[in-house]
DNA sequence: GTGATTTATTGACTATTGTCAATCTTTTTG
DNA sequence: CAAAAAGATTGACAATAGTCAATAAATCAC
């Protein structure tokens, strides 16, 4: 196994030799090169990610080419496209690597596999399901209470990885504000 | 068990008499007045709500006394004042009825008890909550891709009793506008 | 039912943010 | 390393949405 997934499991899951090799065996590496796209916009996402290294990241683009950011994943947690990874209905969303990455990939029938075989696997994902919401919750506050300047010292605060990582033009559609606006609120302190 | 109870567990679960009782005696029912308050902002949100009848109102206010809806539970599911249950912190959100409601209350140790005992409780509880963050996740991306008309004309889509059955100044809060902005909305077609 | 209270609408004005365009800077890639 | 591409900044203007205030309508409670 996976030097960083062992780690990831640490605490959370007591396994038998047996068990995770089971685990092992589900994750399959793979490299990604910088802005590679795994999932586009209209497929259906077969797989979770878990990301050993790099990062990932979930958008959304219309019509006019304009781009939002729903979510970014990155070293050690787990993402999809979830709505079509759960649902099995093509996604309004792409992921695409912006920086290139190790990741580890869990299929669809991997993860039920997991959950039904492995005592404990269930609720160790179940939990992290409720954090996952919890910060989406925390992230749809933000939208509706706050003007863009508060959710950028937000976001500072909370995940400053994101605003040193990454271009400013995916901040600020993460931020759901434009690239100039961001531009403003970074120069006005 | 109450048969709304009943109705929402038909097919998720295929349950003895004896773990039907168990799960009759963790629902406690409860009626609340119009505008009733059940969870202070500050306080622990100790208690999962089942909607019978009526509704909740999982809504943020800040100093100038401004509220925001973070979230409304309508009959036949399930809700509270979800990070402040997981994380046993203070809620940052209030919860309140807006419609005189009848409930089913769960406390925390009885959804631990009940995700134990019942066999497939766990999943189906971990199904639903996958549900709840795809629906979460799909707000996100209302509130950052769409201005304020295109997110009342999704609402109007998808969850038309919001719209129909609560005054102007919630649902403009749940849209994150001000109560003005949604008047003109209407107006304008 | 009726007065009182809450809620909704509308107007005028302001503030915030978005868009378009030009320029400057940084990063990437061969 | 250099050319090319991508990203960041800034200005001018437009559009969207917020605030304050007055009035109208609806709803509640007695």
């Amino acid at each position: 196994m996976h030097p960083a997934l062992k780690q990831h499991l640490e605490g959370k899951l007591i396994l038998s030799p047996e068990h995770e090799r089971l685990i092992a065996n589900c994750f399959k590496t793979r490299f990604t090169k910088r802005n590679e796209v795994l999932v586009e916009k209209g497929s259906i996402a077969k797989h979770l990610y878990f990301v050993v290294k790099g990062c990932l990241r979930v958008f959304l683009t219309d019509n006019d080419g304009n781009e939002s950011t729903r979510f970014l994943i990155f070293e050690g947690r787990m993402g999809t496209a979830f709505p079509s990874f759960i649902l099995k209905e093509p996604s309004v969303a792409s992921i695409q690597s912006p920086e290139s990455s190790e990741l580890l990939v869990l299929s669809y029938a991997d993860r039920d596999l997991l959950l039904q075989e492995i005592p404990g696997f269930e609720t160790m994902y179940r939990t992290g399901l409720e954090l996952d919401y919890i910060a989406s919750i925390q992230r749809i506050e933000s939208l509706i209470t706050m003007d863009s300047k508060a959710r950028y010292n937000i976001l500072m605060q909370t995940q400053p990885e994101i605003i040193k990582r990454l271009p400013n033009k995916i901040v600020a559609d993460y931020l759901g504000i434009s690239q100039e606006t961001l531009s403003r609120l970074k120069s006005k302190k």
